[in-house]
DNA sequence: ACCTGAACACCGTTCAAGT
DNA sequence: ACCTGAACACCGTTCAAGT
């Protein structure tokens, strides 16, 4: 018989974390549940990895608590760069299923509602909150990406001091470099409130 | 003999944007060329990749004209959002090619200067410039994703407002979405100016 | 109707066989 | 030494053959 979703789902995150995301194939998932090919419950490949990616971001459900517009967000920001480092190749993931998909979506209407109760127009709030996703999506992509040692080899050849500062800034502890980051764009928004409409 | 590598890299970007980054693959690439998959002037597929991104990027070399540091950093980020989208799959390329590459981090160096020479202390303006490429990777990998009709599904079958506008905010013109995105980074970079030290 | 397992047309990479 | 072209171990997907 068909194994269930959720299994299938488990073993799938089993395999790309051991694996990673090229190791998630349909072949050797099949083989590990002990189906025919196409004996998953998923159509094909992609079907497989927006289920996937779609799981991943079900964290993202519930609203942050009530608070300081500003804090909320960044709450929310933190649990969708959580969300997506909590898979190996998560960021890589999320981008190639798509962007778009129902769970991205749900945490940007959370993310813009945590904007327009604060009093920003629902435009310019829509606008916002996708800027945010942009950034933490780029972000953790940097984050993920296989860390080979250019910055220091770049430092070391020009002897630039300002490559140098890069090459500190990326091994830097990243969980810092995105408060900061995030800090800058959410000053930046409440400059937003304070400009007219 | 062998062909040159700025022939096989024109071939495949040909490919890639023919066909996508997928159908970029090493036996169409030589097929192409008319010669076998290990005559290639690149190790691997990988290699290839790099080449590829690594040329995309060149576009960055030159610094913006002398200005005040605000609009050289716009220009920058604007130069780079060109030089990811020139190319179908761009973002997603050198997402996956290597976010550290030798290239980005030419451009990162130049974005930081401009922050330097604006007075911001090294360390602050390292972990600034990584923060707007971030952001401009995010927002042109969201840019190129293939546009499904979640957004409007979704707006249909909850008839919430919220979702309505997020709809209407990712079918936009995505340049002017940028620039507000951009905006709210570089407003935020100001009051690091304007803060202690 | 359903599960089985092979087959199809690919892929990246390697290598022996010729000149 | 070098170019040739097949072979290797895969991949996603499909399908005929059995029960």
């Amino acid at each position: 018989m068909r194994p269930r979703r959720a299994d299938v789902l488990r073993a799938a995150r089993d395999l790309i974390d051991n694996e990673g995301l090229d190791g998630l194939t349909i072949l050797a998932l099949a083989a590990a549940m002990g189906v025919p090919p196409d004996g998953l419950p998923y159509p094909s490949r992609q079907a497989l990895l927006e289920g996937v990616a779609d799981e991943l971001l079900s964290a993202l459900a519930e609203p942050p608590p009530a608070g300081p517009w500003d804090q909320r967000l960044i709450t929310l920001a933190h649990r969708l760069r959580r969300a997506l480092l909590s898979l190996r190749d998560g960021p890589r993931l999320v981008a190639e299923a798509a962007v778009t998909d129902p769970e991205t979506m749900h945490a940007a209407r959370t993310g813009m509602q945590i904007l327009v109760d604060a009093g920003l127009p629902p435009d310019r709030a829509a606008w916002t909150v996708l800027a945010v996703i942009q950034f933490v999506v780029g972000h953790t992509i940097e984050e993920q990406a296989p860390r080979d040692d250019t910055p220091a080899k770049l430092a070391a050849t020009t002897g630039d001091d300002a490559a140098v500062e890069l090459g500190a800034a990326l091994t830097a502890d990243p969980g810092r470099r995105f408060e900061f980051g995030l800090a800058l764009i959410v000053d930046g928004i409440r400059r937003l409130f304070q400009s007219p409409a």
